[in-house]
DNA sequence: GCCATAAGATACGGCGCGTTTCCTGCTTCC
DNA sequence: GGAAGCAGGAAACGCGCCGTATCTTATGGC
């Protein structure tokens, strides 16, 4: 609900409450402006702020920008079970896709290429892929299949579990916007299942 | 006696001459500092020339570092042709990776990731690897290597033949630096080559 | 030798970051 | 309940760099 009185009074909002205001602005500037032309500038002003105030908590834009994102992003969900690898994955890859799909998907990709730019936030998003994130989801859908006799269980090395991320995550990158369902059933279909199937060489 | 001809004298380059001393000084700007701190300014500095001048050829800072880029690199070779295709494949994919090694690998990741940036710029780039590119290098070797039996041939899609490419370029990008050795082999041991190998399903 | 052309020097406007300075209202603690 | 101090709020600043505009001056074609 919007405030009575514009000017009237000056309510002088402190911790939690300020940190929320200016959290829910940060995704009110990324869903209108995108990530691009979001500006600390436009968020103090939107969250009825000023700079410092956003300094005082966040060293910098990206900083403010995954705060932001962590509070509002739905959370993880478990592995889904299906009794089959192929539309266990699909509704897995599905979801990671679509976790952001309140913002312009534009303003997704600036930010995560924004955050390649920086070696310490590279770091960290690349480490809350693997512990507790996405690729421990994906072992355990891949643990179960092969307990099923789905698939190969020679195949699942590191490299393997993730790779269905890496690919989701350059088609990303290079094509500017989530990968379409048409991509995906690709990346299962042609990559991700004939692989995890093969049986061992030698 | 005004001028005492001092060590420069003021020989105004034109044309031809003039660009190759701009590229060369964006070359110099970028081992030396960087692509981030790469600056108009410095390159004109660098050219003992301004920055009209650079602005008269090149639109923005990406496009003269692609000029640059594109008069220093080495061209691409033929397809090597061991006779064995995972020894073609290393061989070529390290050529890749170590195409730009003049550079601080630290330059051209922030040059790649600033490509990406620029949806334009991003479709020149992704059509530079497929049209008279890597793409059609890797698909060149895949093929002989199917005539010789090495691989199946039911195996060979648009997707699994750039699929190499994605890799290195993703874990270049999510990385930081270029992928090493070990990497590299990793990805053609544990995915591609088992991929290519696997028999047909049905 | 004349003149269009492009090089070179300089300065400017703009933007957005991150910081500084100063003021003021709220909260806490005695 | 009053004072001290903490944190919010407002404004302005310096900086760096982009891209452009203006003007002068050398150069090469004719």
């Amino acid at each position: 609900m919007r405030k009575p009185v514009e000017q009237g009074k000056p309510v002088r909002r402190r911790g939690d409450e300020l940190e929320r205001a200016i959290l829910d602005a940060v995704w009110g500037e990324l869903v209108e402006h995108g990530y691009d032309r979001l500006t600390m500038d436009g968020v103090a002003a939107r969250a009825r702020t000023s700079k410092p105030v956003l300094y005082r908590r966040w060293p910098n834009r990206p900083a403010l920008v995954i705060a932001a994102l962590g509070r509002n992003a739905p959370d993880f969900q478990e592995p889904p079970d299906t009794g089959e690898l192929r539309a266990d994955m699909l509704l897995f890859m599905r979801s990671l896709l679509h976790r952001f799909d309140d913002l312009p998907g534009e303003a997704v990709h600036a930010f995560l290429v924004d955050l390649l730019r920086d070696p310490e936030l590279r770091a960290r998003f690349t480490g809350s892929l693997t512990s507790d994130g996405p690729v421990n989801t994906l072992e355990t859908m891949l643990r179960r299949a092969a307990g099923r006799g789905e698939i190969n269980p020679g195949r699942i090395t590191p490299r393997v579990v993730s790779l269905p991320l890496d690919l989701l995550r350059d088609a990303f990158l290079t094509g500017g916007t989530v990968a379409p369902d048409r991509v995906v059933e690709e990346i299962l279909d042609e990559v991700v299942l004939p692989l995890l199937r093969a049986p061992s060489e030698g």
